[in-house]
DNA sequence: AAAACGGGGAA
DNA sequence: TTCCCAGTTTT
């Protein structure tokens, strides 16, 4: 028996005893299977399964999800972020349906040329739903390679990423591609975690290179640090007396895109008073002049995302007259909105 | 090659 | 706080 052979061996006679019961597991329909990877891209388990289950629900089939609109897709998809995930699904259902007969294509090369699909969910449908020998490589993947083997080139950068890819995919058991992939994966979740892995029941613990070097917590290696700036939202939040709101959608490329969210005034700073958003509302919002406006929340509210700290205010503003485009508070329960937003609205309605 | 893209949970 | 999650796309 190989190196190779016995690495893998031992990883699937462990997936097989330990693995969780996930509801993506059951199947190999490729339909089930590309739209669990793809909510779990940069997704913990316990945060997108309730979304996988919705989605299946609402969308039994492709033929489903490619007829849906994408205000109802994205209003699903409210609250996993990254939402280009949930746009490029949509178009790559369309896609599938329209190109495809509604037949996932098979091999990795026609996988990986679909939106939203990159090497890592190529491999995992190639190999998953049709049993083609394509070793996926995660995050998971990235932290079990790098202590058992002792790998310490950093993942971030290409020369890592192909020497991670060469090795997953020369371990690869190839009689059963899929199930060592999600063993390999299954495994760094479980045992091989980022904080206080469990060695002392770990299966390699007796030839792992980082435990025998004490180098655990040193693999694997990540270069670069993120550099996050500072935005300062302004809400303009118009309330008919309960009755309508002003909502606008987000098309730039910039954070949430194609959410909704009320009139935004974006500042270089905190904006103290009202005087700066006159200009502004009454361009923009107001077709009769008067209203009243009253700041909400006293501090901004911070909201942070990877690469920016968001301040977000709220100027409540009671019209006198009649505005632009008023729209029902109560079909704001059909739109998606990021979740600083809808955290707003919950606080906001729960006090009217 | 680097930066952008969300939100949440664990330590 | 910091890290990072079944990564991909754009710059």
């Amino acid at each position: 028996m190989t190196v190779n052979s016995k690495f893998s061996n031992a990883l699937i006679m462990w997936y097989l005893i330990n693995q969780r019961d996930l509801p993506w597991r059951s199947s190999k329909n490729p339909y089930l299977i590309w739209l669990s990877e793809i909510i779990l891209q940069q997704t913990r388990i316990a945060q997108g399964t309730s979304y996988y289950e919705k989605f299946v629900n609402e969308f039994i089939d492709i033929f489903a999800l490619a007829k849906a609109d994408e205000k109802h897709i994205l209003k699903l998809w409210q609250g996993l972020g990254y939402y280009s995930r949930a746009r490029n699904l949509h178009a790559t259902a369309k896609i599938i349906v329209d190109k495809y007969q509604g037949q996932f294509p098979e091999t990795y090369a026609e996988l990986i040329s679909l939106k939203g699909v990159g090497d890592y969910t190529a491999s995992a449908i190639a190999s998953i739903a049709f049993d083609q020998p394509h070793a996926v490589v995660d995050g998971n993947v990235y932290r079990v390679l790098s202590r058992v083997f002792g790998i310490s080139t950093p993942i971030n950068e290409s020369k890592g990423i192909k020497e991670f890819k060469l090795l997953a995919q020369k371990l690869l058991h190839t009689e059963d591609p899929g199930t060592y992939n999600q063993a390999l994966m299954e495994f760094g979740a479980l045992v091989c975690t980022p904080k206080n892995p469990k060695c002392d029941s770990c299966i390699f613990n007796d030839s792992c290179y980082a435990l025998q070097k004490r180098t655990i917590d040193k693999l694997p290696v990540k270069l670069k640090k993120l550099t996050v700036k500072k935005r300062y939202f302004n809400y303009l939040v118009v309330d008919d007396n309960g009755e309508s709101t002003i909502l606008k959608q987000r098309h730039q490329k910039d954070i949430w895109m194609n959410l909704f969210e009320f009139p935004l005034y974006e500042t270089e700073q905190i904006l103290e008073d009202e005087t700066e958003l006159e200009h502004f509302i009454h361009r923009d919002l107001m077709i009769e002049g008067t209203y009243s406006i009253k700041k909400y929340n006293e501090f901004p509210i911070l909201h942070k995302l990877t690469h920016q700290t968001l301040y977000a205010s709220f100027w409540i503003i009671k019209p006198k007259g009649r505005f632009k485009n008023p729209v029902a508070w109560e079909d704001l329960k059909q739109m998606a909105l990021p979740v600083l937003l809808q955290n707003f609205v919950d606080k906001y309605q729960s006090l009217n």
